[in-house]
DNA sequence: TATGAATGAGCATTCATTCAT
DNA sequence: CATGAATGAATGCTCATTCAT
């Protein structure tokens, strides 16, 4: 089982072999359940020099998001290039945001399901990750909106709010192409793209939907991620 | 603390008091991290008691799961009353949903967060009454085409992953709202609705938008929710 | 080994039985070098249960102190009994001290040793228990002098130093007589009474001793426990 | 930290650094709570090394109980300079002891605190000391009294338990005035010298005291460092 | 119906100690 | 002479679970 037990070897190396053990732990059995024993036996070393090198749980776990996070978006920054115009590039972006996610699914996994359930301590070092794709998809948004000549005092509030909708339902077919076999990252990409650019407007009737004023029910509270009606 | 400790109480009404606790408690620590202890105290209840009728840790999660996944779909069904036009059978489900979810955090933390990181047992508990979920939706987008005179031989399954992204998008918008303090279901339900109606599409060129043929790239597996490109 | 493991017995009893296991245990092989293992199983129990009554080792510990320390303070009072006059209360007293300290020798031992020498907590404890008998010896010796018409105006520092030092020699005599085999208690107070009233004033010339004015030499600082000199 | 971390020195020297590190972690630590990393890295030099040259925690602890008690007994000794009176000699000597138990607090620790604290090989080696500074005080005092024409014939087994205690008062007066700033060791010995010489004999009525015959009690044992009473 | 008493098993963490270089 | 790499063995503590009443 685990890295093969070479002896003596020097100290990056077995850190990253640690990570690998770790982050595969935490992904398939969550922080709590994954024990450190575990990790251990899987990087092939023994506790001591794990926490050794890793000082405790708390730290190895902060340490996979860190590294897992900084894969990610350095995957999708390099998926997006920046040549290409801004559709193109927010395809190959979610592209190479689902391919990365395919490719590493404990790592995926720990940074959207474990460090989301652990603690506010991780949780925000994935709100910062993930601020930063945000952040990169809205401004191309507005730079495909600039090139299509549409809308020019388009709110920004408005395209934050579309962004954060993107990137939450690309999230969600992440973990769902990473519960179902046999879904390509392209395929995937093709379904958001899909459903961004036509959306559901074009199979039904009316270009904009405005919500009905009546319904009395039981509200929560106020202010959403996008001015939600026009 | 707690349910106020009146003794000798049927069995039913026992029962209730642990679920709540139950799921108070999984809901916000998570279900490693949850201790018998802390339930039973805050169900106003002995430990043995709770093991008596529910047996297990683990059957008191997936009791759990399983009232708040009936509660939820009830909601949701409810909400979307079958005598409106779909589009608005389609506003009201979206809006019971985020109604049902932002009165009960915990329950939903239960069935979103917790029981996927769990194993395989709770994860299918939960995977059922999504599949129910989407298959409703995609029902309602089927009939709104209709109605719409729109696409009549629209393939169902380019549909099915409409939906798809379309629950995708609600749960992760479900997550936000709870997170973010000031948010309503109606909000949320229109920021939904709009992004699905107008999506990016009204913002940029295309009507439609079509995945380019070349990016050699890695890919995963195959078969997704839906033909992603026509 | 240690107690016979009679099942199911109230929760007073068991915790008693722990301390007892407990005071033997830190008394012999020190604070860090007790493991709870060991007290347990001393004590005829399981572990868990042991941090059920008594909550950590730090708390068990500190138990072990205060039961000790009330047990010895009781045992000296008592012994002193408040009829007599006050030198006999005096020598009365130093007995039960001897004869507590040597019946319960790793109570003594956790007193005296061990707690002095993990952390200003239980250091603390301990210094609470030995002022009151500092002040106690303090008030029978004044009692002492007015009764023999002795000394009126006596400054009370000095006596103070008296008493401090009178209890500091009975603790360093307490530890030698148990690290002895074959002192009595009845030994040791005479021994000390003698040292105290006799004094080596008695085998020397001089009724006072003062110091010479010479000897240069490395001094440290100010203000000991007892005006030092006349 | 620790010392300067000089290469490729002689090895006594390295060893007399490593037991300063040594001395001063036990000191202030304790036996068990000190960890070999912490005096390796005082000492500045790598674990391996102390194990090279100390073999293991036990014999490293020896080597500092006997360098610290040699330490100690040379002091008093050249304190108690032989070409003085008795009472002279006893008077410096006391300071010399109390100058050096001041300066060097870790080392005074180790030998009274901790050495007898965890097993009998430790505290074999210090009572070996003890001895022989019970024996030094048993002969000035013997001298003395030769010098004063007192008590020709006083019984060995009597001076010997005042030495005893005098040894034990200065012991518990060394501890106190380590922990109390302020304490010279002039002041020290002074307070020490006052309570031998002048003792509570002086406030109290009798020169002598003799302790009831009655006062049935609980005793211990037999045959202790002197025949208490006359 | 309900619970106080009790435990087996596991977990994060640390430490004295040793190779291989 | 000196050390970076590595571990076996505890240790404090917690938790799900079960009796006996």
């Amino acid at each position: 089982m685990g890295a093969v037990k070479t002896k003596r070897m020097p100290r990056a190396v077995r850190e990253q072999q640690m990570l690998d053990a770790a982050v595969r732990t935490f992904g398939q059995r969550g922080y709590m359940a994954a024990s450190m024993d575990e990790i251990a036996e899987l990087a092939g070393v023994s506790k001591p020099l794990v926490y050794l090198y890793l000082n405790s749980k708390e730290d190895l776990f902060t340490a996979c998001i860190r590294r897992e996070a900084k894969a990610l978006t350095e995957a999708v920054r390099a998926g997006a290039r920046p040549e290409l115009p801004a559709d193109r590039q927010l395809w190959s972006g979610l592209t190479a945001f689902f391919t990365h996610t395919a490719r590493r699914p404990d790592g995926w996994a720990v940074l959207h399901i474990q460090a989301r359930t652990h603690g506010e301590v991780f949780a925000a070092e994935v709100a910062a990750m993930r601020a930063e794709i945000v952040a990169f998809v809205t401004q191309l948004i507005l730079v495909a909106a600039r090139d299509a000549h549409r809308d020019p005092d388009l709110p920004e509030r408005e395209v934050s709010g579309l962004a954060e909708a993107l990137v939450g339902a690309a999230e969600s077919l992440a973990d769902w192409a990473n519960a179902t076999p046999g879904v390509t990252a392209r395929q995937s990409a093709g379904t958001l793209m899909n459903f961004a650019w036509a959306g559901l407007g074009d199979l039904m009737a009316g270009r904009r939907w405005t919500p009905p004023d009546d319904e009395p029910g039981p509200e929560t509270a106020q202010s959403g991620p996008t001015s939600p009606v026009t």
